[in-house]
DNA sequence: TGAGTGATCGTA
DNA sequence: ACGATCACTCAC
C-alpha cells in the first residue's frame, strides 16, 4: 500500500488555503521505537498572514513565529497551556507567514485497513505523534521519523466540510473565516 | 464550567 | 522581574 512518494516541499509552498484542505485524508507514517504507525489526517486549520488576527504572526516576527516566515515545508511547533504541543506545517513562500494546524488524525491498521483510534483535537494529535520542540523548524519532507504520503487512503471527494476556526474569538472579523477543514 | 500548566512577549 | 495570555483537554 505504501509505495507512494512522500509529499514534497513544493506542495507545501502553495497558499495555505490550497494546502490545508488537500491534506485531508493524507497518510502519515510515524516511525518510533522500531515500529511504524499509520494515521490519516481528518482536520486542519489555516492561519494566513500578519493581517489574519488569529495567526500568531499578527503580532509580528518573533523567535516563536520565525518558522512561519520561512518557505513552506517545515514544522511550526508551540506549547500551549503548558501542556499541549501544537503541530503545524508552514506553507507558502518566504516572508509570507502561513501555517496549518493539524487538529485531528485517525490511526488505522495497515493490514486490515480498519480505524483503530480517533485523535480528535490538536493536543491529542500532537501527543500521539510525539510532537516536541525538537520538531520546530524541521523539514516535513527530509526527516527520519515522520512522513506524509502523497495518497489518500480514503476517498475524500465531496467529503470536506468547512467551519470557523476554534478558540480565536479575539480575532474580530477573522474569527468567522471558514478556514477549518474537516473530513467527514 | 473551571482547573491545570509553562513558554512567550510586552511592559517596567 | 512581572503578569496576562493562550490555535486545549478532562473531570465535574
Amino acid at each position: 500500500m505504501i509505495k507512494h512518494k512522500q509529499i514534497d516541499t513544493t506542495f507545501y509552498q502553495q497558499d495555505v488555503l490550497i494546502v490545508a484542505p488537500q491534506l485531508l485524508g493524507k497518510i502519515i507514517c510515524l516511525k518510533a521505537d522500531g515500529t511504524e504507525r499509520y494515521f490519516f489526517i481528518t482536520e486542519t486549520e489555516a492561519y494566513r498572514g500578519e493581517e489574519d488576527l488569529a495567526c500568531h504572526c499578527s503580532k509580528g516576527r518573533t523567535p516563536r513565529t520565525e518558522a512561519m516566515y520561512h518557505n513552506g515545508g517545515i514544522f511550526y511547533v508551540y506549547l500551549i497551556y503548558g501542556m499541549y504541543y501544537m503541530l503545524n506545517i508552514v506553507t507558502g513562500s518566504k516572508n509570507e507567514p502561513q501555517a496549518l494546524l493539524i487538529r485531528g488524525i485517525k490511526e488505522f491498521d495497515k493490514k486490515t485497513k480498519k480505524i483503530i483510534y480517533d485523535y480528535n483535537g490538536p493536543g491529542k494529535a500532537g501527543k500521539i505523534l510525539g510532537v516536541n520542540q525538537y520538531l520546530y523548524g524541521m523539514s516535513v519532507f527530509n526527516n527520519n521519523n515522520f512522513r506524509i504520503y502523497d495518497v489518500n487512503y480514503f476517498e475524500t471527494e465531496n467529503r470536506i466540510e468547512t467551519a470557523p476556526r476554534v478558540g480565536i474569538n479575539y480575532a474580530g472579523m477573522w474569527k468567522n473565516k471558514p478556514w477549518r477543514f474537516i473530513l467527514i
